[in-house]
Parts: structure tokens; C-alpha cells; sequence
RNA sequence: GGGCUCGUGGCUUAGCCAGGAUAUAGCGCUGGCCUUCUAAGCCAGACGCCUCGGGUUCGAAUCCCGACGGGCCCGCCA
């Protein structure tokens, strides 16, 4: 409950008195945030008019007689046709910074929900390193369940290994048989093909994707090795456990590249769940048995099993959903259920972050899960693919960039930033802030744009490092710290008579919307508030910096320098929600 | 062919779900501001048939229908 909250729970009861009085109780009416400049809330009369049978303007009039100032409202007027409200700023003030004080880091987080959430996000298939295509599913993913844990709600998070099917046993056949030599020498043509003259970095993600790619080769051009890869296929599929654990170990060393990247950009996932595992211990069968029970079960000439999804609003030529191959075996999406499964008994609320090629996929998991029975289904967040100015990202048309390469790039920019304005500050340090600030280059770039809007790359803009952009947001925190540190100590004063500047009480005033937009980034997952959030905060704060001098204010400064600290912390507190540091200095 | 989705200044983008007053911000552009708390900054300015056409409404960027343009999907793949 925010003092927000209950301005607008004020000004519902005051016009409701006032409609009362005015013979017309129970009307229903809307109590807006107002986009005028001035103005704090609204409520448009125009609905009103035909219940009235009156001029909006005139039911604005006669309303605003009625109604005296009182509370947390401070003024109210009618103006063509909007009954305007302002909140009391001395209240608003006072309330936020004390409240700012009081929290600390916690300003904005909500009470204990109970409810345990569990984010699956990122899930790439342990084949090849991370691309910036692929990083927008643990940058989003990872920001959402930062912003959950602030709604209050219990988070894991959590990657799901794909250690099954033909793509990690090609990957395993190509580990085990392809040499270092000539993974060596596709690396090469690999990176010249992708434009770079540099070598392929010593990862092992980037190590083994050269291998990766032997193997796909030499399986197109040589039946020998296509016969292995099949072999192992079947071996595979029949449960060889030598086999299993080999494909097993291969994902997992490539996983361990895959998890460095995603170290980078402070991504840490809570569990891996592997997709064997739902083999082994028989609860993907279970599935199978329990969908071949239900009344939409049927199966091809082949004896392949499905279910027929038409009634659950899939469309299509096709409504079929296949979870049996014909020889028995699972599917993918066999398995996938079984997971979904197996996470409901370790969380409430499931959300999966998905790029939008899974909404059909999605859809008919959750079809088949409802004809099992289940009375939750997990949630989705879909988001748009990632592509490059010169057209889709794909590895085999050498249309690529890699995240660890963006990354690279980003804190070598940092650096170089960092050198131009900090003379005589040392290598380790700048090596360290900058490695700060090119990490949350990239988050910012990546998270600002509305999961569901296509993104196109550009260098250009994920190198930015001004205005809408991570590290504008850290140059505010950085500021602040400077500034706290030069002041020394000082006594809180949240005296709201002290804040007069135009400025300051606009930096307040957005201080004070901070748990509304958690709210909206974590429960409405919309994630792309966040970073939206902060610029605007940013922003203001540097408006109250080059307009006051606060340091050398007389009977204001420790005001000032109040309102500094809790900017500082709210500032603090939205960049480690976007998984950015907050350098005190840079 | 069917389904889903996006379309907002030169470029990127908020607002759309819960319709309201002057459409948000950034990049870029023009001009100004460092002997004063970090200029990764601040101030001022130019730039918009909110893709198009209908409809609903006192009122539409927002809701509905239709077109056009981009993306994605319609495997006994994962």
C-alpha cells in the first residue's frame, strides 16, 4: 500500500460522498494518474454525463463544490470536463523519503506472498555458445525473477538441459571422434566466414562447437559416419546407459562454457533440470499412459500416439499432438510435460520464458496438460527473435555475434571511456568498473525493448553508453556516491517545508512510484518497465543536480543530502534488479 | 492455405490490455552551458496524416472489422 494507494482511495470516497449528496450514488467513475502537467490525479465526468443528464463540465463544477481539500488531498478544481486532484506534497514528501530511510535496500518490495514461483528461462541446447539471439531469453528471464522476489514471492529459477535427441549426439559423436586439428582448422574458416580475423576463444563452449560443426559436415558427406551417429541414436533411444551418461558428460562440459558467458552478465540459475532424466526414471511412460487413457487419444496407421487438440482453440490443418513416435518411444514434448509436471511439485506458478517459435509448442502443452487434469497450467513469456541489420542470426550463414564477443566489446569500450576521464586511476580499478559498466551496457540494450517487439542488433546501440542506457544510469549512482562521500556525515532531515525546488519534488514523486512499477515489471511481467523506470529517475535526479547546489546549501543541505541518499538507494536498488553493478565511482 | 504477432518523427522506443486534456523518451541533427558537487551530464530548438480504410463513442494511437507491410508457427525434430 503505497501513500499513492490511498490518495486515490481519498478521492474515491470524497466523489463518492459528493455523487451521493448530489442524488446519484453509485455511479460508477475513474480515478486516473493525470497527464497533465500540475496535475496529480484525475477523474474525467464525461461517463457521468448521460446518468446525470448533465454537461461533463458542469458535473466537474458541481462536484468540485462539494468537495474540501482535506487529507492527503490538497487541491481540487474542474477543468474542461476533469474533476483535477492534487495530492498534499508535504505528505508525499515526508512519507516517501521517511519510508526510503526506513527500508533501505527494501524500499518498494512487497510483504511475503507465500507463493513459490519457478522461472525456467534460457534452456539453450547445449550445442554452441550463446548468441546475442539466445541472450535475450537470460536477460529477461533473470530480470523477471529479480523483480518477482521484490513482489514478494518466492523465486527459483532454472535452465532445462537438453541432453536428448540427435543434436548433443552428434555434438557427442564429434567430441569423442572429431581431432583437435581439424576442429582447429574449421574454427579458422568458421571465423573467417563470420568476418573476424581473430582465433575462435579458448572456451569450451567455443572449443566444442568446432567439433560441433565437423560433425554435421561429416555426417551430411560420409554414410560411414551417418551409420555411427544412428547407431548411437538407437543405442540411445533403447536406454544403453553408456551411451546416456557419454551424451550426458558432453552437455555437460558444454554447459560449463555456457555458464561462464551467462556468469558474465550476472546470470546465475538456481537448478539444471536434464531432460533424461525424465527417461530414466520412467515419468515421461507415465505421461504416455495417461494421455493414451484420455478421450481425445488416438493413433495413427503406424500406431504412433496423439491427441486431437481441436477442441482447445488449436487451429490448423494439423490439431494433432503427436507424444508417441510409432515404435513407443517419447517425444521432445513428451518429456516437456513430464518436466512441467515434476516443476508443479516444486512450485506454484510456472513461468516459462520462451522465444515466440515455441507459442504453438506452449499451447499444446498446456492443451494436453488440462486433459490430464491438471488445474494449473503453467505461464509464458514469449519473446520476438533477435536479428542482425544484415538479416536472421544464423551460424551456419556466418551471420552470428556471440555473446562473449559482445560482451568483450562492451567492457573494452568501458575501458577506454574510463581511461579518457579518470587519469591516475589504477589498471586493476578500471579494468573492474569498466567490466561494470559494459555488462550493464548490454542488459540495458537488451531489456529496454518490449519483450514482443522484434529487435534488431546494432552495435552502435548496444554500445551506447548515453542517455537511455545502462551506464547513464550508473553515472547518476556514481554521482550520488561522490557527492555522500564529499559531504561526510549528516543528519537525515525530512522536513517536507525544506523541498521546494521544482526539481526535487519531481525526483520524489517518482521515488514514490518505485512499488508500482515492481508491481507492473513482476506480477504484470513487464519487464521493460524496469530499465524505462530508471532513466526516468536517472534523469531527474540529474535535473536536481545541475539545478541545485546541494552541497553548499545552508539550511537545506542535510535535506538535500537526504534526498540524494534515497535516490542513491532506490537508483542502487533498480540497477541490481536489472542485474547491473552500481559502481560508486566511475 | 490457416493461426499468432508487430507496425508511433531520419533511426530506436513508451503509452494500447483497463479509450480522455498538449503522444513518451533516447540516438542522430541545430544552438547554448565545464575557474563551481564527475560534461557518460544539463538547457533550448527543429522533426509526428500514431501504416492505410471503415466502424463503435461525447471522445480512438488505444476497442471492433477489413486491407497492406515485417516477423513467427502449422514435424513420429529438439
Amino acid at each position: 500500500m503505497t501513500i499513492t494507494d490511498d490518495f486515490q482511495n481519498e478521492i474515491r470516497e470524497k466523489v463518492s460522498a459528493a455523487l451521493k449528496d448530489m442524488g446519484s450514488e453509485g455511479i460508477d467513475f475513474v480515478v486516473e494518474s493525470s497527464t497533465m502537467e500540475g496535475v496529480d490525479m484525475a477523474v474525467p465526468c464525461f461517463p457521468l454525463a448521460k446518468a446525470l443528464r448533465n454537461a461533463p463540465q458542469a458535473i466537474a463544477d458541481d462536484l468540485a463544490s462539494r468537495i474540501q481539500p482535506a487529507g492527503l488531498i490538497a487541491k481540487v478544481a474542474s477543468v474542461n470536463g476533469f474533476l483535477n486532484f492534487n495530492i498534499d506534497p508535504e505528505a508525499l514528501i515526508k512519507s516517501t523519503l521517511d519510508e526510503i530511510i526506513r527500508c533501505g535496500p527494501c524500499y518498494g518490495s512487497m510483504p511475503k506472498s507465500g507463493i513459490r514461483y519457478n522461472v525456467e528461462h534460457t534452456s539453450t541446447n547445449p550445442t554452441g555458445p550463446i548468441h546475442v539471439g539466445r541472450a535475450r531469453n537470460p536477460i529477461i528471464g533473470d530480470t523477471l525473477a529479480r523483480c518477482l522476489k521484490r513482489c514478494g514471492h518466492d523465486v527459483t529459477t532454472e535452465y532445462y538441459v537438453n541432453d536428448v535427441g540427435k543434436q548433443v549426439v552428434v555434438l557427442t559423436w564429434g567430441v569423442n571422434n572429431v581431432s583437435d586439428e581439424e576442429a582447429a582448422k574449421n574454427s579458422e574458416e568458421h571465423m573467417k566466414e563470420i568476418g573476424q580475423n581473430e582465433k575462435e576463444r579458448d572456451k569450451t563452449d567455443h572449443r566444442l562447437v568446432a567439433k560441433y560443426r565437423v560433425a554435421n559436415k561429416l555426417m551430411e558427406s560420409d554414410p560411414a559416419v551417418q551409420e555411427e551417429i544412428s547407431d548411437m541414436m538407437r543405442r540411445f533411444e533403447q536406454g544403453d546407459k553408456e551411451v546416456i551418461d557419454t551424451v550426458r558428460h558432453t552437455a555437460e562440459i558444454m554447459l560449463d562454457g555456457l555458464r561462464e558467458t551467462l556468469g558474465q552478465i550476472n546470470v546465475v540459475l538456481d537448478r539444471y533440470t536434464w531432460e533424461s532424466q525424465y527417461i530414466a526414471d520412467g515419468s515421461a511412460k507415465a505421461i504416455v499412459e495417461k494421455l493414451k487413457a484420455s478421450k481425445y487419444a488416438g493413433q495413427t496407421d503406424d500406431g504412433a500416439w496423439y491427441v486431437d487438440l481441436k477442441d482447445f482453440g488449436v487451429q490448423g490443418k494439423n490439431t494433432k499432438f503427436t507424444f508417441t513416435r510409432s515404435d513407443g518411444t517419447t517425444l521432445y514434448t513428451t518429456r516437456d510435460l513430464a518436466y512441467h509436471q515434476d516443476k508443479f511439485t516444486r512450485a506454484d506458478r510456472l513461468i516459462d520464458v520462451l522465444g515466440e517459435d515455441q507459442k504453438l509448442g506452449s499451447k499444446q502443452l498446456c492443451s494436453a496438460l488440462e486433459i490430464m487434469g491438471f488445474d494449473k497450467l503453467p505461464d509464458a513469456l514469449f519473446y520476438a527473435f533477435v536479428s542482425l541489420p544484415e538479416g536472421k542470426m544464423s551460424t551456419r550463414k556466418g551471420v552470428v555475434v556471440y555473446l562473449d564477443d559482445l560482451i568483450d566489446e562492451a567492457v573494452a569500450r568501458a575501458y577506454e571511456e574510463i581511461k579518457k576521464r579518470r587519469e591516475g586511476m589504477s589498471e586493476e580499478k578500471m579494468m573492474e568498473i569498466a567490466k561494470v559498466v559494459g555488462v550493464a551496457a548490454v542488459r540495458f540494450n537488451i531489456i529496454r525493448v518490449q519483450p514482443e517487439k522484434q529487435f534488431v542488433f546494432k552495435w552502435e546501440d548496444a554500445l551506447n553508453f548515453d542517455g537511455n542506457s545502462g551506464p547513464y544510469l550508473q553515472y547518476v549512482h556514481a554521482r550520488a556516491c561522490t557527492m555522500l562521500k564529499k559531504a561526510g556525515e549528516f543528519e537525515h532531515d525530512t522536513d517536507a517545508s525544506k523541498f521546494v525546488e521544482p526539481s526535487e519534488i519531481n525526483l520524489i514523486k517518482i521515488l514514490s512510484k518505485y512499488e508500482e512499477v515492481l508491481r507492473m515489471a513482476g506480477d504484470e511481467k513487464k519487464v521493460h518497465m524496469l530499465p524505462a523506470y530508471g532513466h526516468e529517475l536517472a534523469s531527474a535526479f540529474n535535473q536536481y543536480y545541475a539545478a541545485v547546489s546541494i552541497l553548499n546549501s545552508n539550511d537545506k543541505r542535510n535535506a538535500r543530502l537526504t534526498l540524494v541518499e534515497c535516490a542513491k538507494t532506490v537508483l542502487a536498488d533498480v540497477l541490481d534488479c536489472l542485474g547491473m553493478g552500481a559502481p560508486e565511482e566511475m
